[in-house]
This record gives structure tokens, C-alpha cells and sequence, in this order.
DNA sequence: CGTATATTTGATATACATCAAAACGCGTGG
DNA sequence: CCACGCGTTTTGATGTATATCAAATATACG
């Protein structure tokens, strides 16, 4: 399972397509300063709060927002902090499948079924914002831009889903995780916060379970990157991580699924 | 990567959920009678080309819908037959995401930045139904159900998508193809068809690429499985597989990911 | 402070990738 | 109908990235 899946690719249709894919954003883009970055987040959580009344909740580390099983009744917008989604099956295997930062919503899973499929966990102290899903609805009906949003948050679930399956399938595991920070980064970026010094609070163990590699492959990930001055630890424990640019690890990818310095062309 | 990743996971939170997740459906359930099992799909179906008439369009193996960078404009339902979607990134690589088959939506990727972020790919004969989304959330201010409808396909596929990523993260390679021969089965049935026998259209490259593996490794997995008589292929081609129990290749995954003949208690 | 938990790092094992070659199937054109 | 060529698939031999096992720090917590 490596990059040269892609090169395996040839017998797939071919492709004429020119434009990037939502990975690519910020790819080497310059950055906007921190408080446009995190406008259009902004913009939305403020139309949000303004059109329908949400049950405003602050969580800590640990606490449970809902569980798989669980009947569905609202979703949930986060304001600060983050969570993890974690996935079960019924042979008793656990996974975590996504992280939501400011911006982000949880709970569309138990729209389909009535009930939640995945359990929804505080990483840190977080704000969050509940919406009874009844109402939510028919608030979109009087107000359409609501609809939208809802709809737009859905559609980069699903868009950011795929991304997830593809880092996973198609690059080894250094790159991973150094894609892994790179993500991190911008949803901080996205949240207008500060991203050249990041806490994960989350172990070795629950990075590796959600990128699909054991915890000492991440550990020897993020030794080799911090060789590499792509980043740098806090003095004082191993979770807060430096990164002095975010660029810098998204060539540090490139380098990993081209391995060959291609003297082709 | 492999199930050890369930192992490993001591480390993450402890649950106390009791409810299987969506992957669970049909593990050892019995099946329905065929013209059941496509009811709910039949049903949507008939509800949706009631409501707003669909824009309906019939495409061959290798046609493609829409491409990643396209303007999006429409949202599609397929009727019949089956498609694949394909993500791309900066750095050239290419990898089948989805496969979308009767009763599934494409297209929603494009929702929150006005563009398709994946090319929809017809991997064989098949029937789509193109909607306007401008004029399908129109319809869905008058018919509520539609709104239902709408979102209870993105929910599945949010849902869907992450029990994908589950698989390529916690499965053996071996498993791996058992579980997506499944879950073909499992389509085909909520489709309404025959699921004993299925025609996979797709190579072995392809395949692969969908499941995080090469193409040789795809090959040695279903020669695998047809020793053990948990497949058999037909006998000209490879490419059409016969499975007389579908639970059985449950079974085996279960197998595949509790390597240890389990003696405790 | 001392104990438990995380993290790092090394040595070794292994699942899967890679490379290679043969067999098969499929369409084309003689 | 058969011969040819090309793409697909299978299977084997070998290499390698990452898992596994193990032990030594480091860090958090009571």
C-alpha cells in the first residue's frame, strides 16, 4: 500500500481533467492573515446562531456528545475545540474516522437510520451548539440560506471523507502524517487560529488508529520530521507540535510519493 | 496496517455502546425476499420522479458524468447500473473513492464550493437521473419529503464512506476483499437483484486502487477465497464471481481479524 | 515521590509490494 | 475459422515498509 498506486493506476480510464481537488487547497498557498481565514466560519456560525436559537454547551476532554446507537434527534455545530468521531463494528473493531473543528458538524450519520452510528467525543474543552433536527428543518424552510449551509456542511463531510480514504490508500506512512499535521493546520487556519504551534492532545495510539498505522510508526514519523526541521517539539512534553511552515510539509508529501528525483522530461 | 490496529487501541476511550453500526447490517441476518429488499429504493425512487421530474439519461461503461473542476449544477440518482467515483490531487494521484450503485446520489461533493470535486465515471450501461439542485431545493420547500429523501442519501453516504475507511484501515488485504465483495451483495440486494452471482466490471487494477492494494494482491486474495469455496468464478472470465453465501464471507473476515482461535473463555 | 501511562528507539518478523514471466481471454483481420 | 497481438490475470521469487516484540526513558498523576 503505497504511492505507487498511483503508478499502478494506468489501466483506470484516462483522465482530462485540469482543476484540483479539495486536497489541493492551499497547497502552497500563500496564507491570509489569520482574521479572514477564519471569516466565512464566522460569517456562518454567526448566521447560524442568528436564525435559529442553539443550546449552547460547553464539554471537556472525554465527554460523550453522543454515542452510536443512540436515537437521532439533533446535530451539532462546533464552536471551539474539537471532537472525534469514532467508528464501531460489530466484530468489536474501533476506529477513528474523523475530527471536527470550529465549523464543523456532527451527527449527519444518524440522519439516514434514526439513529447515530458513530459515537462523538470531546478531545478537549469545547464549545458546542445543539439543534434539534425537527427544527432545524423547518427553519430552513422559512429561511433558505439555512438550507445551504447545512447542505454545504454536508457536502464537505463528504468531500473531506474521501480525502481521508485517499491519504489513507495512497501514501506511505511518513507522508501521512506529516498530511495528517498538514490537514490539522488548516482547519486551524480555517478557524482563525494559530497554526505554527499545534497541541494534539490526542495519543500516539489514537493518531496511528485514525491513520491506520500502529502508534510506534507514529512515533517514528514524527522523529523523522522533527530530524527533518519540518517540525519541532515543545520543551515539555511531545504533544505540542511546531510547525514553522505548513508548505514545507506539503512538499514534504511530493517528496515521498516521487520518489525518484524523475530525471524524466 | 492490520486488525492489531483494534488491538492497540487500549489506549483510546472506553464505550459502552451496545448498538451495532451500519456496517453491522446483514452480518448473519436473514435475507428478505428479493422484491423486498429493493422496496425502499424502488419506493424513493418513485417518490423522487414523481415530485420533480428527472432529466433522465441513459449511459454506457466509460461515460462520464461529470469531472472534478466542472461547474456543478446538477445532483444525479442512479436508476440503474453502477459508477465509480474518482478523486484526484495536485500531485497526480488518482484513486476510485466510491461506487455508486441503484437508490445512490452522485454529486453532492460539488455542493459547498459550486464545483464537482471527483469525476462520476459510468462503469457500465446504466440510468441516471439528473436534477437541477437549484430547482430540487425549490421542490423541497413545498414537499418536505423531498428534503427527507435528500438527506437521508447524503447521511448514508457520509456514513458509508466511513465505514470504507474503516475497512482499508483495520482489514488484512484478504479481508479487505471479502468485505467489498460484500458489500457489493449487499447493494445488489438493496437493488433488488440477483446477488449470487455478480459481474465486477472493473479490473483487478482497479480494484485494487479502490481498496488500497495492488492489483496482484487483489488476484491472490479472490484465488484465496475461491479455495476456500467462499467464491468461484465462471468459467470464462475472470471477471464474474459466484457467491453462494454472502455470510460466509462475513465469516471470514471475522476469521481474518481474530487470527488467534480465541480460547480465552 | 512513586507508580502508571506515553513515548521513543531498537531488533526482528511479516504482510504486502515489486519485479518478472507465463497463461488466458478478446478483438481484429486475414 | 484461425492466427496474431494486446491487455488482463495469475502465479512465483524477491524486496521492503511497516507491524510486532521488547526494553529503556520520559511524562503525567495521585
Amino acid at each position: 500500500m503505497l504511492g505507487s498506486n498511483a503508478g499502478t493506476a494506468a489501466p483506470l480510464q484516462p483522465f482530462t481533467v485540469a482543476l484540483p481537488t479539495s486536497t489541493a487547497s492551499a497547497y502552497g498557498m500563500p496564507s491570509m492573515p489569520r482574521q479572514q481565514a477564519g471569516r466565512k466560519i464566522a460569517d456562518m456560525l454567526t448566521l447560524l446562531s442568528g436564525q435559529v436559537a442553539p443550546q449552547r454547551r460547553v464539554v471537556h476532554a472525554g465527554d460523550v456528545i453522543y454515542q452510536a446507537g443512540e436515537r437521532f434527534s439533533h446535530l451539532y455545530a462546533v464552536n471551539s475545540g474539537f471532537f472525534k468521531i469514532v467508528n464501531l463494528t460489530v466484530d468489536g473493531r474501533v476506529q477513528v474516522v474523523s475530527l471536527k473543528f470550529r465549523g464543523d458538524w456532527l451527527g449527519f450519520d444518524g440522519i439516514a437510520d434514526g439513529c447515530y452510528v458513530c459515537d462523538a467525543v470531546a478531545m478537549d474543552t469545547s464549545e458546542i451548539w445543539g439543534f434539534r433536527y425537527e427544527g432545524l428543518l423547518a427553519a430552513c424552510v422559512e429561511k433558505p440560506m439555512l438550507l445551504t449551509v447545512l447542505h454545504e456542511a454536508m457536502s464537505r463531510e463528504i468531500a473531506h471523507d474521501r480525502d481521508s480514504l485517499m491519504s489513507v490508500c495512497t501514501l506511505p506512512a511518513d507522508a501521512r502524517v506529516a498530511e495528517f499535521l498538514r490537514q490539522w493546520v488548516l482547519s486551524l487556519e480555517n478557524s482563525g487560529m494559530r497554526t505554527d504551534e499545534i497541541k494534539l492532545r490526542m495519543t500516539r495510539a489514537e493518531i496511528g488508529n485514525y491513520l491506520g498505522m500502529t502508534l510506534e510508526t507514529v512515533s517514528r514519523a514524527l522523529s523523522r520530521l522533527a530530524r527533518e526541521k519540518l517540525i519541532s517539539f515543545a520543551q515539555k512534553g511531545r504533544r505540542e507540535v511546531r510547525i514553522p511552515d505548513a508548505n514545507a510539509l506539503s512538499a514534504f508529501v511530493q517528496r515521498c510519493i516521487a520518489p525518484a528525483p524523475s530525471l524524466m522530461q
